[in-house]
DNA sequence: TAAAACAGGTCGACAAAGTAGATCCGTACG
DNA sequence: CGTACGGATCTACTTTGTCGACCTGTTTTA
């Protein structure tokens, strides 16, 4: 368990926002779903990058769709967590749920 | 809501290491707190540079306890998160709960 | 009592993550 | 054409994350 690499906050919450519809979503689907859930707006920089770097740690996917669909004409990119993405993340829940856990007493109870 | 800071990964870890014995938690304790907790063994660099930053950021206080204990004449340091610290806490967790909220499916359910 | 062995902490430095703005490219529209 | 626009890339800079080495008083102990 050494060597365990852990997710940065953002990066987590955008391997959580690809999966969120279904883990094949655009750049922007993506971004609409930060800014839902999160309540937190991002530039396409700051998107694309932790994009990259996530696929560049093989937690992340994506295939380009030739484009002739609605808007027709460009490709564009879909994004999939992968499976050691998907493990990744269970880590950094499972850590976050104990660590809140013991701060229940303060923090309050989870469900609200 | 404009310039919202969010807190990364670690520090969020540590700020509720801080609380889980009470809120009133010295170096070693967080240290082994994250360590059972989140399975995360870190160093002392690590860990007290971070609290160096949250504090500056206003989120953790110390104050220092003149050591006049058994074995340890030596002052320590006894650290507590702020009201500002348990904010932003909340505003984590509830972004991060509705995020794997919405994950669910490939994530499997949160209770385990 | 000098010198290891310790506990708790501080420093300096560097890697990784977070963030945004400018720019680019192909398509639609007037 | 020229402008607007969606989607995406690049460049560059700030924050976080992480450590190892060093420092300072305390006990132990030969």
């Amino acid at each position: 368990m050494a060597t365990k690499s852990f997710l940065g906050e953002f990066e987590q919450m955008v391997l959580l926002a690809v999966m969120a519809g279904g883990n094949d979503a655009s750049g922007v689907d993506i971004s609409q779903e930060l800014e839902r859930s999160a309540d937190r707006k991002v530039s396409k920089g700051s998107l694309y990058t932790t994009l990259d770097r996530l696929k560049k740690k093989g937690l992340l996917n994506w295939r380009i769709e030739p484009g002739d669909i609605a808007r027709s004409g460009l490709p564009r990119r879909h994004f999939t967590v992968t499976e050691r993405g998907v493990k990744a993340l269970r880590e950094s829940r499972s850590a976050l749920l104990n660590l809140w856990r013991n701060a229940e007493d303060v923090l309050g109870e989870a469900g609200g």
